[in-house]
DNA sequence: CCTATCATCGAACACTTGTTCGAAGCGTCT
DNA sequence: AGACGCTTCGAACAAGTGTTCGATGATAGG
């Protein structure tokens, strides 16, 4: 529901960002040259400058585009849902269902957080915080409402990120199952494990709560 | 266990190579200079091609040096045991401590996996790989012996390594729980999300099968 | 048709990059 | 001492980098 045309500016940055992203997917930021980019959007080089006014604010745009709409749909999703745990279903069913749309972008937001300067990086990391507070409150309350014992929301937040955004270094959407799949898949995993079966606990993990690791001995612990 | 002593030349290459995934781990590869190398290590820039042909082989040298270390620890600490869910735990175990303690390894293992050449590139992901399967025929077991059921293997796999290998982006080791906490946090997570709570499931997850969202609306697609 | 604004371009600049090469330092054994 | 092999170095090179600048083409309104 696009709320009004593109200006033909607009269309073309959204094309030359668009292309970008799939350049800097592919090789990486670093090593992608403006030379690259150029070849890749036909644009002679200097013409590209006209829409940014250096590399690293066009990585900027593409993150900062991309990243909005994750969290902008994301709001408006979970708008008038009350249920905890439906909310964190439909949350999981959004980013999963962008991710896989936008794999190029997202997996640019993901590897190349780090390759902007510290303004850029800092706003874009406003709103990756944001998000993370919003998943991370939801699964607090969702284990207050349903008791879950033994299990640190950070680390259960994380990980749940970790499952999601991983598939950019697996995910092939020729071969694996299809996003609602992948949605009810990870939603599964994710939830009853974190919500928990008592029974089963106790019979498996308290089992073996010693340690059978000496700290990691390699040539690496100089 | 380190079975012999290193020769001194052994000694000042793993220096170098624990030295340049550090800075490599924090500025990534691509944007790290042989320079900076030469700085950190305080040797000179062609000092340093004594040691490895081509900053990519350095690279290589930590990944393979790296990935190859932690299957080796794994099998050995696997080697007896043969329920397949206490093979789980400690193969969790194992990974996570590993990774805490050389995140910088790990992280340019995770990061610059694509940044290495083809021979190069096939040679760390055949030990991935087979890694990879060591898992996934893990997780067949269990499913069959549980009768797990609705829970691709695959996506089950790659939950679990992208909960594991995301700590580099927000693991703490002053703030966050330990190595210990944190095996026994994911396992729990994970293992009891496999295995799954069936009359849970029937509760929560089949309620809402139907899907919320729309495809992805948004100015990125065209 | 003229003009003002938008959009694009080729050519060049200043700089950094990974790598090489021959020579020198170092330690150890004869 | 002498000689040999292992290790380190300074200086230089060729190639590729991001970015700038002034000028040209396109487009639409008067």
């Amino acid at each position: 529901m696009p709320a009004e045309p593109l200006s033909r500016y607009d269309q073309k940055l959204v094309h030359v960002l668009k292309t970008s992203a799939a350049v800097f997917a592919d090789k990486g930021y670093h090593s992608t040259s403006m030379r690259d980019i150029s070849r890749a959007t036909k644009m002679s080089l200097s013409g590209l400058y006209y829409y940014f006014k250096s590399k690293e604010e066009l990585l900027f745009l593409i993150q900062d585009y991309c990243f909005s709409t994750v969290i902008d749909d994301c709001r408006r999703l979970l708008e008038g849902v009350d249920d905890p745990i439906r909310r964190l279903k439909l949350l999981i069913e959004n980013h999963l269902n962008y991710f896989v749309n936008n794999m190029n972008e997202m997996k640019v937001l993901s590897h190349e957080a780090n390759s902007i300067s510290r303004d850029m990086f800092r706003k874009v990391n406003n709103k990756k915080r944001q998000y993370v507070e919003l998943v991370m409150n939801l699964l607090g309350e969702i284990a207050r409402e349903n008791r879950v014992e033994g299990v640190d929301i950070r680390v259960a937040t994380f990980s749940l990120f970790g499952m999601m955004n991983w598939i950019y270094n697996w995910y092939d959407p020729r071969k694996d199952v299809d996003v609602a799949g992948l949605s009810q898949n990870m939603t599964r995993l994710f939830l009853s494990g974190f919500l928990g079966d008592k029974a089963l606990e106790a019979k498996t993990l308290d089992a073996g709560r010693e340690s059978h690791l000496d700290r990691a001995v390699s040539i690496w612990q100089q």
